[in-house]
DNA sequence: TGATTTTTGTACCGTATCGCATAAAATAAA
DNA sequence: TTTATTTTATGCGATACGGTACAAAAATCA
């Protein structure tokens, strides 16, 4: 889980964190409670970093922000491609593309944790001009994948003559997108897993 | 728009605001700004009334957000029900329900607005039970609105006998969760009603 | 007119917030 | 050892927050 950010022992006093690890709690702590109900030392509590490091590491609270959201979206983008290009069959292609979402979403469980950056950027999208285009990039860039992998799927026939590879991954992309919700509010896992069958069944009928 | 809270003219010092116009305003604010960036003195600045007013009318600040989100509910449940309930055809009722919801998050303006409970329930969902509650609620209800339309439309013949009124119905919801998402992110408005036809294309094949 | 009731407006309390200023601490280079 | 450099730790300072106490204001009732 740690990016190579090895720094070479440079001259001053070390320092008392990792900045990767530290990264991974804050996006923790946005994933839970959002932007706006997050103060700064919710960050250094969470990351074991005082207001002063804090802001030397990563910029002030919006930017602390938009790094959490970038990293969490780097994740997501990994382990995304991964299965879309790992898995040849479009079906369970798109199968487990939904379910790896569902389970990072984690749904069910006694605090749902939802989508990171659907669920708290979305907030901040109205008011905030740059973390709307974080968020539409985001949005894009799912869109995106999604319609190359079905373009794919459609040359290697598995699609039939008239199937439109973009609207099929608007469509999957909300599937996901209401899967962020879905879990926000609740719904057990076991319930929004057979739905993501049945969406699919809708979507690539045999 | 106004409901019938006509008070019949009592003992004291009457009120200087108008309850029910002054909960639009709050709605409003609430859509844009979400829970926890908006402040107290916001709102009593929207509504045109000073904190204690405001504090002895709705609550305090949580159960005057629930309160906005309530009323929000209401405006759309009543505008879905008219359109699922008038419109005998299962495909322009979709169609119709679809684009008034994309209608009301108006996407594409300067500011978007997205879905108010959707996109800013959604943050404090997860720390707050109550607020997930709602919520979940509000979800539960739009899936069973559509799950009986469909249903309908089953008994009517316009669906094929092996047709899942249920999953036809989440997966509708799930454009619909899309759309809250999409208008907030900044999509324009008339790519997301081509998004609304390519998806009922595919959601209610001919 | 005088008493009663309800709402308004101001002001306050304790706390939390963000960002930074400043000094101590810990390391490498000279 | 001394100097230079980088990070940590404490704490300040101005502002903003939610909620309420209290008195003035505005209406009805007697």
């Amino acid at each position: 889980m740690s990016d190579v950010t090895e720094r070479k022992p440079k001259r001053g006093r070390p320092r008392a964190y990792d900045p990767d690890a530290a990264m991974d709690r804050i996006v923790d702590v946005f994933w839970k409670q959002g932007f706006a109900a997050t103060s700064l030392d919710d960050l250094g509590a969470a990351a074991g970093m005082n207001r002063p490091s804090l802001y030397a590491a990563f910029g002030d609270k919006k930017a602390i922000y938009r790094g959490a959201v970038q990293r969490f979206r780097a994740r997501m983008r990994a382990a995304q491609r991964r299965i879309l290009d790992g898995e040849p069959d479009i079906r369970v292609a798109l199968r487990e593309f939904l379910l790896a979402a569902l389970k990072t979403y984690g749904g069910g469980e006694a605090e749902p944790r939802g989508c990171m950056a659907l669920c708290t950027a979305n907030v901040e999208a109205a008011t905030d001009a740059d973390i709307r285009a974080d968020l539409s990039e985001i949005v894009r860039e799912i869109d995106l994948g999604l319609t190359q992998r079905l373009r794919r799927a459609k040359n290697d026939g598995q699609l039939p003559e008239g199937a439109d590879p973009a609207a099929l991954a608007r469509l999957t992309a909300a599937v996901m997108h209401s899967l962020a919700i879905r879990t926000r509010a609740g719904q057990p896992t076991a319930q929004l897993a057979r739905m993501v069958d049945d969406a699919l069944a809708i979507i690539l009928p045999d």
